[in-house]
DNA sequence: TCGAAATGTTTCAATCAGGTTACAATCGGG
DNA sequence: CCCGATTGTAACCTGATTGAAACATTTCGA
């Protein structure tokens, strides 16, 4: 389990279960482009196995599917403690089969008719997420002569404020909030990149030293961020 | 999601009169989702009473429920000084009784056809509270050289009046008034846009230009309205 | 002391996010 | 119903950000 806060940046993955080609392949493509995650399941059999492990951060669900009924499909993923709190969102063709929804109550968060254009279906899954998403840390932070604030995104040091990218930004916030641990290059690439896929751990290397020109007094040895020799980097605050 | 208006910063708290459990459970869920604070009556019969204590925001009333008639229920409602005013939606099975209750004039101010899609269940109780929201009735805002009178809706730089249109002015208000804190397009779409559009993410940088233009000195080098890079716009006080 | 491994530093091309403009659709008042 | 204002989209442009690669330096064990 990943710290809280920072999951948010982490690309959400969504499990799309439709037995029509063209349907789940349009809607891959467009969740795609929106920045998600998006894996298809023509049936519903090993979808809720899948899920289990893979922990999706949101189901798209056709009412209609071979194998597994829509609606026997969501009412299973309620039953299952790790999926429970997960969203769903149905694809239905008519819109009379909302009474359906409507009358077996199964806590879909939100259904999109078809047809449906692209950009409502990525608005609706994004609407949902953003009811489900656990804000990223708001609180202010001072370390030393350091001050983080999340909900303004600036940094200021020694009383002046220091410009930084956003993915700086958020490195630093990672470290500044859980000051005294070691993180390995791997394990920050996990917690803060968006996505940790392409990215090699030597990138953190860079962001390390960017941020160190920016805190420390002087980056050749530094106070804050400190190097853990075959172990990865550690932010404390100073003596 | 959060509460309609963005002046409203308290939970608006929602009675929910309702006896089928599957649908009650379905209002709450979302309704909760979109940050309202839900109380379920399966029946009318201790509503009143209730409510005079704790003045909900709004009533969400099944026409048919057992105890009391929906009807019956409004027209009590209307009778209360204290409740008079608090706006009233209604669930109908058919929509031939919506002629009806709009035309009865019980007052109610909405009323949602069953089946209903919980976005348009969520969508029409904030369309109904941003009616009844006090208009706009909020200070006046100093900020720099601006200056912004919701009530007049009026914005004065330097001394000059400067026309806005409706969603520039409410935008501009929203950050002014929240000052200092990064706001990212999509929560702005959520908060200053009014109806449920699907609004392209990218819409906000046109208005945060056409705001540029008419409160900056130098749009090029934003003095107030500040680019954040990777996470959204921020609105401050010159130094 | 030497050398391999780990980390530091710089550079740079590709990509991405935001700025800007033009325009089509829609709204609202007359 | 018409017309101007407003709204939101699309397309194009630009500069900042990103992350990899190349090379430099340090560390530490043999």
């Amino acid at each position: 389990m990943r710290p809280p806060g920072y999951n948010v940046h982490v690309k959400s993955s969504i499990f799309v279960v439709e037995d029509d080609p063209d349907i789940s392949r349009l809607v891959r493509h467009h969740l795609e482009g929106a920045g998600f995650a998006v894996k298809l399941f023509p049936t519903g059999n090993t979808v809720v196995i899948e899920a289990e492990r893979q922990r999706p951060t949101l189901f798209v669900l056709d009412i209609m599917v071979p194998g597994r009924d829509g609606l026997e499909l969501c009412r299973q993923i309620r039953q299952m403690p790790l999926l429970a709190s997960t969203p769903v969102i149905f694809l239905t063709a008519k819109s009379g089969e909302a009474d359906r929804i409507l009358g077996l109550e199964l806590g879909a968060d939100d259904y999109i008719p078809k047809p449906f254009s692209p950009r409502e279906l990525v608005a609706r899954v994004k609407a949902v997420l953003r009811r489900f998403e656990r804000p990223m840390s708001q609180s202010p932070l001072k370390v030393g002569e350091i001050e983080i604030d999340p909900s303004a995104m600036t940094l200021t040091v020694s009383g002046q404020l220091v410009a930084t990218t956003a993915t700086e930004f958020r490195l630093l916030d990672y470290f500044a909030r859980h000051s005294g641990r070691v993180f390995s290059r791997d394990q920050l690439l996990d917690s803060v990149w968006r996505d940790t896929a392409y990215v090699t751990p030597r990138s953190v290397d860079v962001y390390v030293r960017r941020i160190r020109e920016k805190i420390e007094p002087d980056p050749e040895s530094p106070r804050y961020l400190k190097t853990v020799r075959g172990a990865g980097y550690r932010f404390e605050a100073p003596k």
